[in-house]
RNA sequence: UGGGGAGUCGCCAAGUGGUAAGGCACUGGAUUUUGAUUCCAGCCUUCGUAGGUUCGAUCCCUACCUCCCCAGCCA
């Protein structure tokens, strides 16, 4: 994966692009990735970012950042920001300055008194629940509002006097006028603004009026040159509407709309409203909780940006609906660490072993990566006691086991062959140390005569350093958590998503860096903790993913 | 029952008139001082169903079935 890059898979929105290239509609294509700041970027979002950015570099085009903040009770500074670190930590940079739809709150103003002169638009003080009656229903026709024939002069007196602060909030809104009788619901005089004073993360308190998505996101799309406007299924249908705001006002420019579908993973969730609960109901320790589906929470979990981008082209893009396996995102992060990851020796559920013939026992280099060798060489001590899995030893092993057992012999990764000769017990029967020899004429030899077919991990006691390991299963016990009709989704939080051990690692991470990332060998991929690890101190690791493991499954 | 979408291997996903890519998962086997990595091999005679057109259909036509989305002054 670190080596050449990946062949680019085909999908409909390419082809869309080929042939508006081809045939010459476009030059170059801009795209854009168009978030509110309502809350973390999850992995739905890196998949459209990695779409957008993309999409965007493969084709030598632009890519905007913009930020659709029209929707003030729910946007925050923190989630403007945490958007825009997540975006450049996946590794990739908008094109110029972000965006933002406050940016044209003016023009987008100019715009509906445009429509209004048209008699496109108008103002309707029906109350909301009068507005839903109003509506209709998927099978029958709404009926046009009594305010509707308001006239042009009237309309924009009202419009004017709805932006200078004269009415309540909520007392009225601007219509778009269209069909009230349209098969599709987005058709029937949709509201294009409200009235609402809240204060606003950009424009402070300067509006208490502000546009609707429909409304601003294709006007938006329009300003900024948008070629490709890529968004998920279900606004398909608002297509039409995106359509007619554009077809009805004079601008020099038509953006055109395509969807794909959202991603879904097993054994998670993707929707921010339910992400948000986790966290406001303290399920998990924050949006950066290594067991969020969000990329600050992927990032502290040790995900690399460049195995979430490595995901995102794994499952492609498309219009079918579809839920993810889990074990495409971990086999992506894989790949990627395999190659980058040094390896060491930790041992996070501690056996006791002493050596009674450890006298003249030598250390021995290692090699940080078997395929690497620029990673470079550390020291392996031995001592009189070394810590060993506890999983490693089985009294009665089962058929083709290969680690350690009574009377048996095993690798010491790194060091001598081991053979063991006592297993002390405790009164209840439990195994509480071993008593092993070693062959003093294996150090990086074979052993003559025999073979040995285990090799097991280890850390020598007088050099190990104690640090606490968090091991992180899925977050959900069910494959599709979102799914039971009856029951909530924190119905199905695993409570064994968290195990937090203390454990015992190589010397020579101690002063690593949060963020290092090291493959523990035989225990799978870890990554200091970017809040919690101190470097020389407290270490502490981070499970990021298991090793793939042969032997381990049913 | 209105409108908009989707149905290709367990999970993703190319292909869209010329006889089913690829990845993940899975199963064998080789190499291995990580049961890791790497490497080789296998894995849908078939594309929701039923008809039709055609020398030939996953692809075109017809009917049907299943699933998803839409009735916020959210995005």
């Amino acid at each position: 994966m670190s080596g050449a890059p990946q062949p680019v898979i085909s999908n409909f929105i390419r082809s869309i692009i080929d042939a508006d290239l081809a045939s010459g509609k476009h030059n170059r294509i801009v795209t854009r990735f168009p978030p509110e700041p309502n809350g973390y970027l999850h992995i739905g979002h890196a998949k459209s970012i990695c779409l957008n950015f993309g999409l965007a570099q493969d084709y030598h085009g632009k890519c905007n950042l913009r930020f659709d903040d029209t929707n003030p009770e729910k946007e925050s500074e923190e989630y403007a920001q945490s958007i825009q670190d997540d975006v450049r930590w996946l590794g990739f940079q908008w094109d110029g300055e972000v965006h933002w739809a406050s940016d044209y709150f003016e023009q987008l103003y100019q715009f509906a008194i445009e429509l209004i002169n048209k008699g496109l638009a108008y103002v309707d003080d029906l109350t909301p629940e009068q507005m839903r009656e109003y509506r209709g229903t998927l099978t029958q026709a709404g009926k046009n509002s009594p305010n509707r024939e308001r006239n042009v002069a009237e309309n924009l007196d009202l419009f004017m006097r709805m932006k200078s602060g004269e009415f309540a909030d909520g007392s009225m809104v601007l219509r778009a006028k269209i069909d009230m009788a349209s098969p599709n619901m987005n058709m029937r005089d949709p509201a294009i603004y409200r009235i609402r004073r809240a204060h606003h993360i950009r424009t402070g308190d300067k509006w208490c009026i502000y546009p609707m998505y429909d409304y601003t996101h294709c006007i938006s799309d329009a300003l900024e040159g948008i070629t490709h406007s890529l968004c998920t299924l279900e606004f398909e249908d608002h297509r039409p509407l995106y359509d007619w705001v554009l077809d009805n006002i004079v601008i020099p420019c038509h953006p055109r709309q395509y969807e794909f579908s959202r991603l879904e993973l097993h054994y998670t969730i993707t929707s921010k409203r339910k992400l948000l609960q986790l966290v406001n109901e303290k399920h998990v320790s924050g949006w950066d909780d290594p067991r969020m589906p969000t990329v600050s929470g992927m990032r502290r979990r040790g995900y690399t940006a460049e195995g979430i981008r490595e995901f995102a082209r794994r499952i492609g893009v498309s219009k079918s609906e579809n839920i993810v396996d889990m074990a495409i995102m971990e086999s992506a992060v894989r790949d990627d660490l395999e190659s980058r990851a040094a390896r060491v020796m930790a041992v996070i559920n501690p056996l006791k072993v002493s050596l009674t013939n450890c006298d003249g026992a030598q250390a021995r280099e290692a090699d940080f990566h078997p395929n690497h060798p620029e990673f470079g060489k550390r020291l392996v001590p031995i001592s009189k006691d070394i810590f060993i899995e506890a999983g490693d030893f089985a009294e009665v092993p089962p058929s083709g086991w290969k680690r350690l057992t009574l009377g048996g012999e095993v690798r010491l990764r790194h060091s001598y062959v081991m053979r063991c000769n006592e297993a002390v017990k405790d009164a209840s029967g439990q195994v509480i140390e071993l008593r092993c020899s070693i062959d003093h004429d294996t150090l990086g030899k074979s052993p003559e005569g025999r073979k040995v077919k285990g090799v097991i991990h280890w850390v020598a006691c007088e050099y190990t350093l104690s640090a606490e390991f968090r091991l992180y299963e899925q977050l959900f016990t069910v494959p599709e958590p979102d799914a039971d009709k009856e029951k909530s989704f924190l119905d199905f939080i695993n409570p064994a998503s968290l195990t937090v051990v203390q454990g015992w690692v190589e010397s020579c991470v101690k002063d690593a860096a949060p963020e290092t990332r090291y493959q523990f060998e035989r225990l799978g991929y870890f990554c200091t903790d970017r809040r919690e690890h101190q470097p020389g101190g407290k270490l502490v690791f981070n499970r990021t993913v298991t090793l793939r493991d042969s032997w381990t499954k049913e």
